[in-house]
DNA sequence: TATTGACTTAAAGCAAACTCTAAGTGATAT
DNA sequence: ATATCACTTAGAGTTTGCTTTAAGTCAATA
């Protein structure tokens, strides 16, 4: 597969896949004699496992020492469970900072859909 | 209430609070004859609203435009409403994408913990 | 009196995550 | 043949949201 059908199907630019791989978030992709990149379905993986993570706000520096010890093998499993469970404790923390700001424009909208706008609080 | 209080009771930055005044998403606070800044009420109520919206992740120019349509009082409200439910469409999506990546991240500490890692996927 | 500490300003600096530019290669369409 | 299009690279530039710096004022304490 190649870049530009990658960057399609996930909504990410080409750009964005290059950088990735420079910052060792997927790849290295193999290419073909002529140098062009051709993604593979493990490289495929990568980019949702990475994608999905990425949209959920987690930095790009934990991907990275994520994917690294990934691919040191068996001997950092423990290491990686540690810093997934680190993730998800900060991913929880702004789930409910966000749900609490939804629940907040919701009941701001219904204030304003009822007239009943309260001038002085926001 | 002194700059330095507002920022402890927050958990933000005399220069954080000073950076958001700049930018018209709280104030202009008023200042005493030394040059002073003094926290009112409905500062601090400000800064509660502008605080929760920026940990969900809502954008500065965002609040700037939302602030400044709210004083510029009623005649503002149709317009108000509209970018209160475009932010809430937006939020709505990055919850959505935020559980899906918390949900995958239990999944896989969950396959940590019973010794069932897939050596392939993510 | 000197120094410590909280405050003030304008402006420069920084980190993260892209995004764009310039210059080039190679295959295909006119 | 020449133009168009997708790809390649290294490196510079951009955006957002702070954060730091430099230089100063003022009040209180050693």
């Amino acid at each position: 597969m190649q870049i530009s059908e990658v960057a399609k199907e996930f909504g990410l630019t080409t750009d964005t896949l290059r950088y990735y791989e420079k910052e060792g978030l997927i790849g290295p992709v193999s290419k073909g004699e002529n140098g062009i990149r051709n993604y593979t379905e493990d490289d495929i993986k990568r980019i949702q496992f990475v994608k999905c993570m990425r949209a959920a706000g987690l930095e790009i520096s934990f991907l990275k020492k994520y994917i690294r010890l990934f691919d040191e093998g068996d001997k950092t499993i423990k290491e990686r469970r540690e810093i997934l469970v680190e993730q998800r404790k900060i991913l929880k923390k702004k789930l409910d900072d966000m749900q609490e700001a939804y629940d907040r424009l919701n009941y701001k909208i219904d204030l304003y859909d009822k007239n009943i706008l309260d001038k002085s609080l926001m």
